[in-house]
DNA sequence: CATAATGTTTAAGA
DNA sequence: GTCTTAAACATTAT
């Protein structure tokens, strides 16, 4: 589920290539590419990886000369560092082979993702219109933006162009925490909820990362590991509940999360 | 077999 | 212009 903190985590699994030089691509499912061989060739072989950066949960790799391969992860998307003998057989899209027989693998199960290339990354995430990161934006910013929008505060979290890197499991997790429901209008929020979301937003976001974006690790006190129809809520007596809310499907505690 | 699933984009309606 | 829904994308897991 690749949200800001699985993203964070691919972040981390491409800079064991940093400063390695990029031999050869091998483009393995030309549907999902979006950038041709040619292009590959130009920007990205015989480079080294020079830096690797992340903004909401879109990631970033620079191979110099102003090139940058920027990769999206859809819903099922992930990077994979692993020595040339250990080849991953399924769902590669992309393979990045270095000079020190390692391989980073872009690997999909489904179609929903992207693999770009720009010479132009400043104008490139201009036209994405990602709006400030959600593990860099301040509580300022992040109480005028809330305030400003007349959205349901589960939507104002999910909204990228508004703070990028949020997505439904985590979203959820926050408002969970902070006692929040997901349908309430984000305007009506109290100065005490919004200074707790804030809080929610940050620790969740940086327990997911310490956990390294895994499920299992996540303290069985959060919603994530019970995030079920029907589960028992490990806060209280309640039952979590399912409902849609922005085409997405929401679960929380009507028990704990109240106005 | 039918359904829902972590994301984004687009279209249409309120 | 804002916000919400639904559909589409492709494939897997239940």
């Amino acid at each position: 589920m690749p949200e800001l903190p699985d993203v964070e985590i691919f972040k981390q699994e491409a800079e064991k290539a940093l400063h390695k030089r990029i031999d050869n691509v091998e483009i393995k499912d030309s549907d999902f590419v979006q950038a041709t061989q040619q292009e590959f060739e130009k920007h990205v072989i015989g480079n080294e990886l020079q830096e690797v950066w992340r903004k909401g949960k879109y990631l970033f790799l620079e191979t110099g000369n102003q090139s940058t391969v920027v990769l999206h992860f859809g819903m099922t998307g992930l990077l994979k560092y692993a020595p040339e003998t250990e080849e991953p057989t399924r769902y590669v899209k992309l393979t990045l082979e270095l000079d020190n027989k390692n391989h980073l693998h872009y690997i999909c199960k489904r179609k929903l993702g992207s693999i770009e290339i720009t010479g132009d990354s400043g104008k490139y995430t201009d036209q994405l219109d990602l709006g400030t990161d959600a593990f860099q934006i301040g509580e300022d910013e992040f109480k005028e933006k809330l305030k400003a929008s007349q959205a349901t505060i589960k939507s104002f979290l999910m909204d990228q162009s508004t703070i990028s890197g949020i997505g439904n499991v985590y979203s959820d997790e926050m408002l969970y925490q902070s006692g929040i429901p997901p349908t309430i209008k984000s305007s009506k929020l109290s100065g005490k909820k919004i200074r707790r979301l804030y809080k929610k937003m940050k620790r969740v976001l940086k327990m997911a990362i310490d956990k390294e974006a895994d499920v299992s690790q996540m303290p069985k006190t959060w919603l994530l590991p019970n995030r079920e129809e029907g589960g028992d809520c490990p806060r209280c007596d309640g039952k979590i509940k399912k409902v849609r809310v922005s085409g997405r499907t929401a679960y929380y505690c009507p028990s704990c999360q109240q106005k």
